[in-house]
DNA sequence: TCAAAAGTGTTGTGAATACACCCATGG
DNA sequence: CCATGGGTGTATTCACAACACTTTTGA
């Protein structure tokens, strides 16, 4: 059995198209959004996708830079540079690779993708280019209801991006990608609140929070010219997205909101 | 910025190798060890390797597949049917995709690779085929140490891997995958013990796992023949990898152990 | 009958909850 | 001076760690 494998010319391997996706994710009107585009070309001509194409192996460094290209070309969504993390507007992390026969119906050719998660503090309106003909901020329950088709497994890749979102939730600081470089306690609290889907006792997240002084450092700034108390206002460290419990250390996974 | 994305003609887009790459694990006299191959060809030939090799776009379904049979052709350890995963012997899950310009350095060519992590119980001595000249069982601790120089960027794959198991250890019953279908609870605990390299206390850890009734389950037989009075044998569920806390709920990442 | 390993009881400590209460600001 | 949200105090509950102790086997 392990024999004939030398049969298999290396010279001759198949080709393979090679594309990045992007499931881009922002907290707006009390939701967790998900950045769609419509597509303007086959397959899949007029049907919303997640942002994303084809990785240029001459002018892409790496997949991450990919990404970061691609989501520009056909949102306007930016990156700053990469080195002043502190001011960049977006997080970006790889979620896996997706290729199944078929997967991309073009004849003569499989495409294999690397979906991304992309999370920035309440992103503007998207500015449609490239290959999409529109951009829009999409509530998360309308498509895991599948209340709005989606082209190729991109689903399936939004369901796999969500769970894992909300994972990072609970064991690093993920929810300060969610939130402007300073932010409030109370801000950080809404984040959670949105994306878990049931409130968090505002007293008690306040304490924990403040208890992580390895994940953020208080500034020493306060808020001004809202409703109320002014309140401390935080920075995220760079630690912050190293492992380690951060809320309900006790939950299970078949008690997830569907929220 | 956008606009001139359109000069890119999409059906000249460019054509990757895509291959896949596997970190077998295994727990082997008291410590963690990782599969390993010495390359039969250019490029790196003789240099140690992780077992794997290019996707067949016309054999294989799916990536997992084609690690499945990458494996089994490089090492002759093989996967039972997909149905019966009681009686299969290793557990395989993707850890993520790598590319960077020029990671392969065959010319004309570049290669994305989509990397696994594979878990079997005490595997047996691997049979070299395919494109490994030699295959072997290595402790981690080498291979993380630098002890032993890997081809490609597969140091890096494996530290990702590392750090992946361990952090599946903390919140899944990822150990399970390690023991046999039915396992006594020192035995799981031992697993455990050596992939942090800490001492485990019995008698909480079996507490522990007698109340996780979710994740394994008592088979009424007990273990005969050993030293001292014999074991309760237990079957992991099949919802055994779900998440929820199972150990060390306050364990901070920076405490991981080196080994 | 002794060593070795399985399994039980018990207690202290610290973290997560729940909720009463006080503080500082805008209107 | 009142509504609004920021922030503090404190009691209860619960999970985990620590460790003394009993049980059941093989030699």
């Amino acid at each position: 059995m392990a024999g004939n494998a030398q049969s298999y010319d290396a010279e001759a391997f198949p080709r393979f198209g090679v594309t990045v996706d992007l499931t881009v994710f922002t907290v707006k009107d009390d939701a967790l959004h998900l950045l769609l585009v419509r597509r303007a070309n086959e397959p899949y001509e007029g049907m919303w996708a997640l942002p994303g194409g084809f990785v240029r192996a001459e002018a892409d460094a790496n997949l991450d830079r990919a990404a970061q290209r691609e989501l520009r070309e056909e949102t306007g969504l930016g990156f700053h540079a990469q080195a002043s993390a502190a001011e960049g507007e977006i997080h970006l992390e790889q979620l896996r690779a997706y290729w199944r026969q078929r997967r991309d119906p073009r004849p003569g050719i499989e495409v294999a993708t690397v979906a991304f998660i992309a999370i920035g503090p309440d992103l503007p309106e998207p500015i449609p280019g490239g290959d999409a003909h529109e951009a829009a901020w999409r509530p998360v329950t309308d498509v895991l209801a599948e209340r709005v088709a989606l082209a190729f497994d991109h689903q399936q890749i939004v369901r796999d991006a969500v769970t894992e979102v909300r994972r990072r939730l609970e064991d690093t600081l993920l929810a300060a990608e969610f939130v402007p470089r300073e932010f409030t306690l109370a801000e950080l609290r809404h984040v959670y609140e949105v994306i878990w889907g049931e409130p968090v006792d505002k007293r008690n997240f306040y304490r924990k929070m403040k208890s992580l002084e390895r994940f953020i450092r208080p500034t020493g700034r306060l808020t001004s010219g809202r409703q109320g108390r002014p309140a401390e206002l935080f920075v995220r460290t760079p630690a912050e997205l190293a492992p380690g419990p951060i809320l309900r250390s006790g939950r299970s996974a078949d008690t997830a909101p569907d929220d």
